[in-house]
Order: structure tokens, then sequence, then C-alpha cells
DNA sequence: ACCTACGGGACGTCCCGTTTAT
DNA sequence: ATAAACGGGACGTCCCGTAGGT
């Protein structure tokens, strides 16, 4: 590894949570040299752009998040407690980035115009519905899912809620309701376990 | 009404959707000044700032949405009833705003600082919140929800999963999303009606 | 005369030394409204606009300097010594609107547009001209003056020359530049003398 | 040479004929950035005020104008006949920036405030004067002119007789005005030639 | 004739993203 | 990789000329 290649990454890094806080718009190459130290040549050097460097730091931020939310989840044997797990796991370990959600930030910001954003975010929710749609069916096959369960819905509403109701509980400040959804899902996947 | 009044709405009407569709930070003055028709001095004679129109906006969009959303219900009674109405109304009445659910779009947004655009979108929570509460809360009463029914998880779950999947349904660009939160909502309505 | 004609004279004569001074597009409309103690709406009951206003108060400068400079003539027999009395009075009367010449003034801010403006001017200068061409004639025809004496040249000779010293001592701050001017004008004068 | 510097310049350039056209007052640094294509940023960068921006362009006009006037003197050996050559040459030469004679508009619009490009056209006057003061003092020198000639009441007769009529000319749209200041002038440097 | 409201647009500051010279 | 230069454009203040209402 060359040490620019590590000064990227360390910029990547660094960049993440500023852009994940303030929005692509709202953030500012400067915020990013402060929190840097490096200098405006040093910086465009390894990325051509801020759309560039903030598609990077969003990729980053993605991986991230999906990688922690599924972290552990290996060692889980029974397709419904794994799917517990997803959600335990979403709700009560924070974000490795500060600011939220970078899916649910990106896929706000971007809906209308920035389509490399919008690509990346729907790459990221896809990646997340297939590990779920991946459980359900697997669940479904083993007999440890009841019969006619929607693998594309039961993703939908787990992702759905889980975001919405990370939203509200941010805005207000209080768990109350990513507690709510931990609780509706537990009671919706009670009733598809067999 | 005086003519000052009049522009002034005029600004805020045409400034909501630019703000919803943009974000605060991503639209600049200048656009609405273009979408107007007016000039610095005819805009900043009737808002203060950036800020300020942007809140006058935002609450107006977010007063525009509830009430769409909520047109109409006082002429279903009973109390389930009243709740699959708004779901419905919910997934299948365009926002009057273009640009997605403001309330979202703020919500995340200012997450990380914006204070005044915060409080806006958590009173704008808070009513929608309070309006389903009541309708559980009613039908507790009136016998026509299941007893042991949670009336604040209720909402925190309808409206979580209605933002989800909505913001899911934008990203996609296909009503997949909202149809699920459809069906998953109906079903949690089954379980508590009586 | 009634009291609104008054008013009207008043606020063209407070405005003419305004207009004079710092030029139609360097004064403001408010500049005005000091100077006479009126109040926005009192003076535009009297003037359609500024540039109206403006108008008329230039006219009035201009017809005023024209007055002052030819005053006092009609008394001077011989046609030279009133070409004479014309340089003298020009030189040493002061400018009864305070900044300088107001057809310069005029003619020099209004050669690039401004065709009412500039349409007042012309007509002043012409007067002018008129009056100075029609002494050499008589001059001419009464034998005072030498045969071949160009009028018009004798015209634009002795406005010119008045007018550009004038810049020239303003400029200065001395009264060097206009002595000269009537020095050479003297000796003109001596020259075309029978 | 710098790509500022060479901007710079541009700007000026630019410039310079629009406030020659409209006055200092009348200019809008908009008509500049029009003109120029930069965009505020860009011209405020060079130039810290409109003052200061029009007090080079008028520097670089009076500069141009002064230049323009006298080129090709050095050429012609005998004092009179560089007076001649001097006179001929601001009649005949169109001003290399539009909108008349930069001294004239600056010592009209600067007359009453504005000491900065008073200043200016101040030393452009004395410089020009200086010239012709030379001249008719090596042509006493030399014995080409008429001893008793008083070099200053030539440079004033000859400037402030060249300026009026062009006014007049610009004036009237007509060159009748100038052409009889240079048949004046001509009488005049005869009667001084040896 | 006063006073205030109205919209236009000028001027200027600041900072942003980018490029260039070192 | 630093540092300064460059041009773009955002935001905002101020005042201007004008129009109405009192």
């Amino acid at each position: 590894v060359t040490k620019g290649e590590e000064t990227r990454q360390r910029i990547i890094a660094t960049a993440a949570p500023i852009f994940n806080m303030q929005g692509f718009a709202g953030a500012s190459m400067q915020d990013i040299l402060d929190a840097t130290g490096l200098e405006k040549g040093g910086l465009y050097r390894h990325f051509a752009s801020k759309e560039d460097l903030a598609a990077e730091a969003f990729q980053y931020a993605i991986a991230e998040v999906i990688r922690v939310r599924s972290s552990g989840m290996d060692s889980v044997e029974n397709s419904v407690a794994r799917l517990r797990y997803l959600v335990n796991r979403f709700l009560t370990v924070a974000s490795p980035i500060p600011g939220g959600c970078p899916i649910m930030n990106v896929a706000v910001e971007a809906d209308d115009g920035n389509p490399k954003l919008r690509a990346l975010v729907r790459k990221g929710v896809r990646t997340w519905k297939a590990g779920i749609v991946k459980i359900v069916r697997d669940g479904l096959r083993k007999g440890e899912i009841r019969k006619g369960t929607n693998p594309t819905r039961m993703a939908n509403t787990m992702i759905g809620l889980l975001e919405g109701a990370l939203m509200i509980s941010r805005l207000e400040g209080s768990r109350d309701a990513v507690r709510d959804a931990q609780i509706t899902l537990d009671g919706i996947l009670d009733a598809v376990e067999i």
C-alpha cells in the first residue's frame, strides 16, 4: 500500500461523517480540509471534484453501516432468529458514521437530481434487501418460516419500518420510536415463525 | 388583504417545492427569484433571510401534506376504518408539494443543526402522531379496537413504515415498497380490529 | 398663482442646483426631498418622474444662466462692445445656479443617451448662439465689424472658448484659465473691430 | 505576466468606454460584468470598489487620449507646426475611447465631489498643458514664435477652445464647431508665427 | 401633502470549488 | 503536498423610484 493510497483512505474516512452530517450541498471542501489538515492542492491530487469525493465517502459510509449491521449474523442459525438479530442490531448498534443512516440521508438528498449518489444508495438498498430476501427464502426452504410469507415484502417492511422509525427517533431525540418498531417487527416475526 | 401579503403568500407557495426538491442548502435564493420573477429587494422585503423563507415554506409544505393526507377522514366512522383511510390516502394521494414528503426531507436535512427547521418538522410529526393516537384511543373507548393496543406504538409504526416505504419507493422509482407497506399495515390493523 | 404652482416652482428652484452639482444620475430624489422638506407623495403630486423634474430643473437652470449672462447688454450700443460685454459678464458674474455651467453639465452627461435633457441643452445653445450671431450680423450691417467676419464662427469660438476655459478653471480651482480666455477673446475682437 | 494581470487589464479596457459614455454614477457594475462576461467575485478580486475601478478606467482613458493626440508629433520640427499638428490631430482623430473626451467628462462629473477622479483629470490636464507650454517655450527660444507670446495662455486657449468646441460639436451632432475652432486657432497661430 | 408599502436593482462581502505555480 | 491565485456565485443590505392609502 503506497503512502498516497493511505492518505486517500484517510481522507475518505474523515470526509464520510462530514458529508453524512451536513449533506452533499451543506458540506464544503473547506470543512474537509479543516478536518484532514490538508490543503486544497493536496486534496485535489486524490479526488477530481467534490462530487467524486462525496461519492467515495458515501460509498464507504454505506458499506460500513451494512457491514456493521450484518456482522455477527453468521453465527445465528435459525432464519427467524437471523432476522431478529438484524433488527436488534440495527436498533442497538450505533451507526459507525455519525449523522444518521447514510442510506436514508443520501436517498433523501439525492432523490431529485445527483444520479451518481442516487445510484450508490440504490445499490446499497438492493444489497440490504437481497440479504433479507435470502434469509426469508432459506427459512421457507428449511421450514422455519410459514409458507406464503413474501420475502420481498418482509424486506420492504423491515427496512422501511427500521429507517422510518430511526428518522422519528432522531427527530424526537428519543429511542421511543425505534423501540416501538422493534416490538412491532417482533410481532410480525412471531406471526411468521413456525 | 394587502398586495404585500398576497406577494408574500405567492413567494411561499413558489418556494415550497424548490426547497422541498433541492433541500435548504441545495436551493439558492436565486432559484426562488427566478421562479417568482421577483428581484432581491422585492423578496427580502418579505423575508429577513433564506432561513426565514425556508422555514415558512416548509411550514406551508408540511401543513399542506398533513391537510391533504387527513382530508375526508371525518366522514369515516369506525376507528380502524379511519386508520385504514389514513394509510390508503398517504399511499395513493400524491404529495401536493413536489419533491417527496417534506417531513422526511426536513427531518433528514435538519437532524444535525438548523434547529429552526427541526422544530418545525418536530411539531408536524407531533401533530400527525397525535391524530393517530386519538383515533386509537377513541377506538379503544368505543370497543372497536382490541384492548391492550398501544396508541403511541401504533402511531410510530404507521408513520415510520409509511415514511420508510415512501423513501424506498422514491429511490427505486417503483410503487412496490409502498404497496408492501400497505399490505403489512392492513395486516396489523386486522389484528387489532374487533 | 395658486399655492400648488408656488410649491412647484419652489421645488424646481431647489432641485436645480442639486441636479446641476450632482448630475442627473448622481442626484437622488431623496436629496431633493431633504432639500425641500417635502415627502415623496408631495413631490410626485407635482412631477411624474425623476426625469420630468430634472428636465424642468435643468430648463430653469439653463434659462437662468442665459438670462444672467445677457442681462444689461441692451444698454450697450456698439456691436463689438456688446460682444465684449457678453464675454466679460460670463467670466465675472458667478453662475446663479451652483455647480458650474448647466449647459456644459447637461451636454456632457446627456451626450450618450437621455434625449430629453439633450434636446433641452441643444435648444439652450441654439439660443445663445443665435444671440451672438445676431450681434455680429448687426455689427457687419452697421459697419462696426470688419467685413468677412463669420458670425457663426465667432459664436462657436466664443462659446467654445468660454465653456472650455470655465471647465479648466473649475478643475484647477483658479481663475487663470478664464482670464486667459478673456485676453484671447479680447484680441480676437480687437482684430474684427473697425 | 500572470493571468490575473491580464484579466485586470482586460477589465480596465472594457470598463473605460462604459464609464466614459455613462459617467461614474450612470454606469453600474452590472454593466461592466455584462461587458466583461465576468461575475461579481471575478471582478471584485481585481478591484476593491466601483470607485477604484472607475479611477483606473479613467486613468487609462485619459492616458490613451493624450497618447493618441500627441503621437507622431515628434517628427514635426518647427514649434508652430507642432502646435498646428496637435490641433489638427485633436480634431481629426477620433477618441480611442468612445463617449467623448474623457478629460471633459470626468472634469464635469467630478467637479463637485469625488476627489479621486478629480485628481486624476487634473493631472491629465496638467500634463497636456505642460506639453503645449514646452513647445511654446522652445519656439520662443528658437525664435520661431513671436516674443511676448504667453505660453500658459496659449495652452489654456488651445485646450479650452478644443474642448469647448468638441462639446458643441457632439451636442449638435455636426463637425461645424470643431471646424470653426480649427480656423480660429490657425489664425491665432498665424499671428504668433514668425 | 404625508406616510408607508412595494418591488427593482445597485454594491459589496464572503466563501466556494477549482487550477496553477512552487 | 503547499500555497496562492482565480473566477463563480451565494447572501444580504441599502437605497432608489414609484404607487397607494390616509
